[in-house]
DNA sequence: CTGAAAGCGCTTACAG
DNA sequence: CTGAAAGCGCTTACAG
């Protein structure tokens, strides 16, 4: 293994004059510096990561905490992971990715063992017992989702609220006047997943206050379920002309229940989702929505996170950043049927 | 931070005995163990990661590279990592996860740094350049995927002609003489993926021993063009009564490609495809399929690479892990159906 | 069974 | 502009 020491004795000079030459933090005549970095190159060197830590209490890591839960869609974790991971690389820092199902006693054996510079969560639930972790560790951590609670950390998430009016704002603009909203089931709920109802309930909001009629239900998440409860929902408001899907597992089944009913989308029924981009193209899915932007959460979490560790962030103030949402025009959106 | 000299003076005594004591590799008089376990308890301690590293040389960390490819069915990605990530962790070792475009350098800075003890690499290609990297490294390293040479690697893939044979073996039992083989596009081939091709092989080897007729194509990786190729192949064999399929996205458009043409499986064809477990539940695919056991070969690279850093492996031989194929049966395979 | 000391490979005040 | 030395928090021969 070639330590600096090696570079000093083949550049002839100390191991702090190498290391400065190397670390630019003090003035090195240009004679000097080209010595080292020729014995760099020709030695191949490296700094030990574990030395440089050690010395520094920078381990120019970022430990990535995710937890995965059954009925989620993969790619779209596979994206907040990518997000995570590029953006970190590209600020200069390797990402530790913990999957373990006790994320709080993970999160309690990174932060004590210093093996990274801070956290980002993923999945965040409304009560999330890594919060209490998070908050006492002497890291910064960014989470990707909204909990209840957000003294002392920083949030990144969808605005689902804005993408519950959006939802109805479009349509409404259009001169619909009565839709249907399915969102995921009551489960996903009870495990914390409280974006559901920020969607929903905005969305009723907005309705009322324009006099449009939403009618709101749970879908299932699972094939074929989910189709006959769509088929249900459709037969109950045969006079709705949107239909607002919070539920990825009903966009993944509305073809076929559309085509089954001999409907046809937007001449039938307008559609708009809301689901990631990577899950549209899996399923070939023909239905405006608003993209989840998962790889720019994390993306965003990371910026947020690196920019505390390297101390630029105001410590005492935090941050709850909620990306707007956007529709991703997929031609399922157009003014209603005229009645005949 | 409370390091391991707080612990010392908490329990009165030196450095090293508290080390010791933790680490039981001398014997240690009971109570001064007690006394030890009691100081960490009360002080929260936990070992300094880069301390430990620099002292032992063992960061106690594996290097996941990953590459991404463009027509890749996420889901499966990802039953790989979590695959290795859980391996690791049960095993006690983190998992750094490496997704940059450059493996080749990110290979070099993270074995050059220390930072891991082993590497997995994932999506290896016939012709892949990290591994001459990884030869040379001090590291061990474990592959996922089959290249060309194998000489100084350790190597977990699935058998590939072991599931075309049993493919052609299973209709073959069944009664078959006439099978169609869907392989994935060319260009899969052409960035590394040789598997296409040892399965293609030894499907038709086999298939010619037998005297069964193959016929085998390349279709597309896309909808809906291999919607118009899985057509155009059933229609150029007409009596063809069984299909196999190495492509995710052909196994993803049969079905409505078998509802249009007012076939059934396994009435009027039966199939076999080549996929993951994952990939059938997100469609709710009802072929029978070899499944790509994702998250056993991340866990057999991890078992086998954590064997190889602790040393009680070989060093002078390698190993290569293919592991058997096996159907998984969801009900599309009978015998071909009676003449009349 | 225990302690004092050296060493892992860096960085960074301190001195000149 | 450069060097000798201390220190980061561990582990582990060496000595008793």
């Amino acid at each position: 293994m070639v330590t600096i020491g090696d570079v000093a004795r083949e550049a002839g000079v100390s191991r702090s004059t190498a290391s400065y030459a190397l670390s630019g933090k003090r003035s090195i005549s240009p004679e000097v510096r080209e010595k080292v970095e020729q014995a760099v190159r020709q030695l191949g060197y490296t700094p030990n990561a574990g030395a440089r830590a050690l010395a520094t209490s920078q381990t120019k890591v970022i430990a990535l905490l995710a937890r995965f839960l059954d009925d989620e869609f993969a790619p779209a974790m596979l994206q907040y992971i990518l997000g995570v991971t590029n953006e970190a690389r590209e600020l200069g820092y390797d990402t530790l990715l913990v999957s373990e199902e006790d994320g709080v006693s993970a999160l309690k054996r990174i932060s004590d063992s210093r093996m990274a510079d801070g956290f980002v969560l993923l999945n965040v639930a409304e009560r999330d017992d890594r919060l209490d972790i998070l908050r006492a560790a002497s890291q910064p951590g960014a989470l990707v989702g909204l909990p209840a609670e957000t003294a002392g950390v920083d949030v990144f998430d969808l605005d689902f609220e804005g993408a519950g009016r959006l939802m109805v704002d479009t349509l409404h603009d259009l001169g619909h006047r009565e839709l249907v909203l399915v969102s995921q089931p009551e489960h996903v709920l009870e495990r914390g997943g409280a974006y559901v109802w920020r969607l929903a309930n905005a969305a009723a909001d907005r309705a009322a206050e324009l006099g449009v009629l939403l009618h709101p239900y749970f879908g299932s998440s699972t094939q074929p379920q989910i189709g006959r409860d769509l088929s249900a929902f459709l037969d109950a408001h045969p006079s709705a002309t949107g239909l607002l899907l919070n539920n990825e597992a009903a966009a993944a089944a509305l073809p076929s229940v559309l085509h089954e009913r001999g409907l046809s989308s937007p001449h039938d029924l307008s559609v708009i989702g809301r689901y990631s981009d990577d899950f549209a193209r899996t399923f070939s899915l023909p239905y405006s929505a608003i993209d989840s932007a998962a790889a720019e959460l994390g993306r965003r979490a990371v910026e947020h996170l690196v920019s505390r560790i390297e101390g630029s962030t105001d410590a005492g103030t935090t941050v709850v950043d909620l990306i707007a949402p956007r529709i991703d025009d997929r031609g399922s959106i157009a003014a209603p049927p005229t009645q005949h």
